[in-house]
DNA sequence: AATTTATTTAGTATTGTGCTAATTATGAAT
DNA sequence: ATTCATAATTAGCACAATACTAAATAAATT
């Protein structure tokens, strides 16, 4: 599996929001990623180059696109996400609360450690928010 | 309750060693406190300034006590702690990483939200390490 | 071609975390 | 009570992460 642990927080959020735009027509450019961030241009170019360092994603001229490693590391911490953001829901956590608390671990745990998780919920299809939980397991 | 969000994950270590040694005969020293977070006693120092800063603890001639507030502090994250990782241990996950896991939100979350699971998982009175779950609820 | 928009570079700042070396204070032993 | 050892503190440094502005360069649009 990935070996996660290795992103900041910051750099967590950068590659989910890269990941996201990922299945729209276009590449993400720079400028775009700048707002959905809330940071300044080169805020974002400087973690774009953080993530490139760590071969997550490339980027030439504005346009960035991730790597397959960097595809990986998001889908997984996307699942882990919405597994842990389900478990808190279906235990009386208020969704909003649940999500903020998913995002500080969800890139922290791998994703063995929560595949059991995944099937004492009962392998829910979808998450709180109504998106699909992607499968990678078998 | 207690308005959490305000330490850095280091911070929430150095309270949490201060508050697990308070039931001890005598006040924590410096070294340690130091010691048992595994660094050098200038750098606890600086810990202990700004934990004392956010009001959670006094300190004099190297003697470290936690005020009222730092003691509510160490107990909600305690017991934050001690239910986030009943309930990820419930659900299949290895004892060692719910622990670590937990620490990285226990001081993040609000009690209240976290109410309702003690509940659900049947208010349970011992964590997956064997410790008492203390209860301010009722 | 001129203008607007976007990217990149350069430089700066703050916060958190950590260190070493040196100084001061405390406590124990002779 | 003076010396010795231990602990606490100060001062100074360093680095990574995060963020900014202003200026320079590149790209795209009119």
């Amino acid at each position: 599996m990935n070996d996660l642990k290795e992103l900041t927080k910051k750099e967590r959020d950068c590659l989910i929001s890269i990941g996201q735009h990922d299945s729209e027509k276009f590449p993400l450019r720079l400028i775009d990623l700048s707002e959905s961030l809330n940071i300044r241009s080169p805020t974002a170019l400087n973690l774009v180059k953080r993530l490139e360092n760590k071969k997550l994603l490339t980027h030439m001229k504005g346009m960035i696109l991730l790597t397959g490693k960097g595809k990986s590391f998001y889908h997984e911490i996307e699942e882990n996400h919405r597994i842990l953001e389900t478990l808190m829901v279906e235990y009386g956590m208020d969704l909003g609360k649940a999500c903020l608390l998913s995002e500080n671990i969800d890139y922290l745990v791998d994703h063995r450690s929560i595949d059991n998780m995944f099937v004492k919920l009962g392998k829910p299809i979808k998450c709180p928010h109504g998106r699909i939980i992607e499968q990678f397991h078998d």
